[in-house]
DNA sequence: TTGTAGGCGTTATCAA
DNA sequence: TTGATAACGCCTACAA
């Protein structure tokens, strides 16, 4: 059986489609009598309104995306998800997720967003646009919140979370500590489209100058590819932690750029027979359940309430308001766990 | 300035909307000529195509949607969300995720999906229906299929991993390293609507039966709660260790439902000073990205993967073809990594 | 509060 | 290969 349009139910319901499209809709100015008719004509029939017939006639689309940069199924990635979906969910607007891994796959994203014309507004996660994208931003023609975007140009809103204050956070835990060198260690970071997490690096560089490191105590160690596999995942901390240990005099304080990174290194020290905290201290950065499993000190941040509130700021601009807070900078917050101590040499 | 439509492009090529639609969408019947002024005329006007107008036209919406039980951002949802998406984009198919956390949700979807009538075929991950539901199926009215779904009841086709096999390549496994008593260990499984591990649970009662353990080898430990944050999983784990030792004559051999929650109980085995396998074998399931990071040995199975052949499968059906396999099951395969060995006390 | 009627931007059928 | 033209199913002034 075909099936069930408006005008069928108007009929059954004895009223005109306009009544029954009000009805449905829940908007106002719709007698409770006339409701419970049209309401239940579409029970019987199994008639449910037509997104796409919707769309077409109001020009909202009910959808918003979600733009990401790298894989979706990193834990970053998909808590952001999770908490988008949970807001816009019951507001009635679908997530539709897009993710992109390099620059070329960005402005091809651009250039058919437009074709797409599927969405109301867009979230755009951990991009560093240079300028050329900003005008793109604009052009959309829609509502764009940025998430963990290190600039606020070109969105209309954003949130992200203050890597500077947290890695600088971290950096004194490592000072107070005693540790006199400190290093860094992070993946590799394409040259294309950065991913948000070099400006943790560049931060560390600042945080460390700042807490009264000389260059000479500052070593940063950066994977000089991209891992592909799992399995890269630790050769590559292999070769970080052959350089760290390579070093004259090597650190005993060491932040990694993210929690699961920092978890190869650190596994990859314990095979040498080094332990934290005793002949070294390693934090992370995420609080990923990673560092639950490993006691790894680490920078908590919740992605799923980023999430959250990203979706908060495209509701509120969809609704023509202005979002509670336009530019949002939250802190990531240090937590202690076994992996962090004094430092073996004494001060 | 308003966004250019079909008639504005046809105008300004001299040609009609028929064949600016026909041009645009790369059908065939259309001379060189004339799609290539079509098309420099749509780039001019920087005109799209509107993917609700044309879905209205056409009946077809280009969206698939993607029902995962549990939140969005485990590593298993995450990675078959991926694995969908990475085959449906390059076809032109958004992906729309969704999820439900208990029978009551689900339900809700199954009322509400006609309304939103906004997808072409419907991909349903790790739910056990009951026959109530199979028929909520059937009446969709678009292709189905099932990811990791004990049954194919109600499906058009469905792709899965062999739990019962890879559970009995473990429990064999343990018992040909010496493990004289075994035990499984699971996290709270709702009675409400059952999440696919429960089929790993009986998995292991039969295989460890047919390997010729006796009721008395055996150890089913269960939470009797679920967890909902992560801090919780800790003290889950404490409870099931504590149940684990305090057992007369404790089994050496372990098997976890998954790597995550495995991990939990390990982590806690050795806060009471226990190694692996110094004085227990302990095996997860997943391969995810922690069983490596703790060198657990486990049962690979690869949920992008997963996601990929669905996604197949579902371009297959809305092409009106049957796909290459309908009903499919993948071997999950044993990784021997450092927590299993010889049972402590010989045979 | 309810009804009428035009329009949203395509696709698809049928002719030409 | 191309062009008219009728759907597609709903929303929204505007009128009653």
């Amino acid at each position: 059986m075909a099936r069930a349009t408006i005008s069928d139910v108007a009929a059954a319901a004895g009223v005109s489609q306009a009544t029954v499209s009000r009805a449905l809709r829940g908007s106002a100015n719709v007698s409770p009598a006339t409701r419970a008719k049209v309401e239940q004509a579409a029970e019987s029939l199994n008639f449910t309104l037509s997104k796409s017939a919707s769309t077409l006639a109001s020009g909202r689309t009910m959808r918003v995306l979600l733009l990401v940069s790298g894989p979706l199924n990193t834990w970053f990635n998909a808590s952001v998800l999770q908490g988008v979906y949970d807001v816009l969910a019951p507001e009635g607007y679908d997530t539709i997720p897009s993710f992109v891994m390099n620059r070329e796959q960005l402005d091809r994203f651009f250039r058919d967003l437009p074709r797409d014309r599927n969405a109301d507004a867009i979230i755009i996660t951990s991009f560093e646009f240079d300028t050329a994208l900003h005008d793109q931003l604009s052009a959309l023609g829609m509502p764009v919140v940025g998430l963990n975007s290190p600039s606020t140009a070109g969105f209309d809103a954003s949130i992200g979370i203050d890597n500077a204050a947290a890695i600088t956070s971290g950096v004194q835990l490592l000072r107070s500590l005693g540790h006199r060198r400190i290093a860094f260690v992070h993946d590799y970071i394409p040259h294309d489209m950065v991913y948000g997490t070099s400006t943790r690096v560049t931060a560390f560089r600042t945080a460390a100058a700042q807490a009264g490191y000389g260059d000479d105590d500052i070593v940063m160690i950066g994977a000089d590819h991209h891992d592909t596999t799992p399995a890269m995942l630790d050769v590559t901390a292999a070769g970080i932690v052959a350089r760290l240990l390579s070093c004259e005099q090597h650190p005993t304080g060491i932040m990694g750029e993210t929690d699961e990174f920092t978890a190869a290194v650190y596994k990859e020290l314990r095979r040498q027979h080094l332990a934290a905290p005793r002949d070294f201290s390693i934090m992370g950065f995420d609080d990923a359940s990673v560092s639950r499993t490993l006691d790894l000190t680490t920078l908590h941040q919740n992605p799923v309430e980023l999430g959250n509130a990203a979706a908060r700021k495209v509701l509120a601009l969809l609704r023509g308001e202005a979002p509670e807070r336009t530019h949002e900078l939250v802190p990531a917050t240090l937590v202690l766990r076994e992996t962090t101590g004094r430092a073996p040499n004494g001060r």
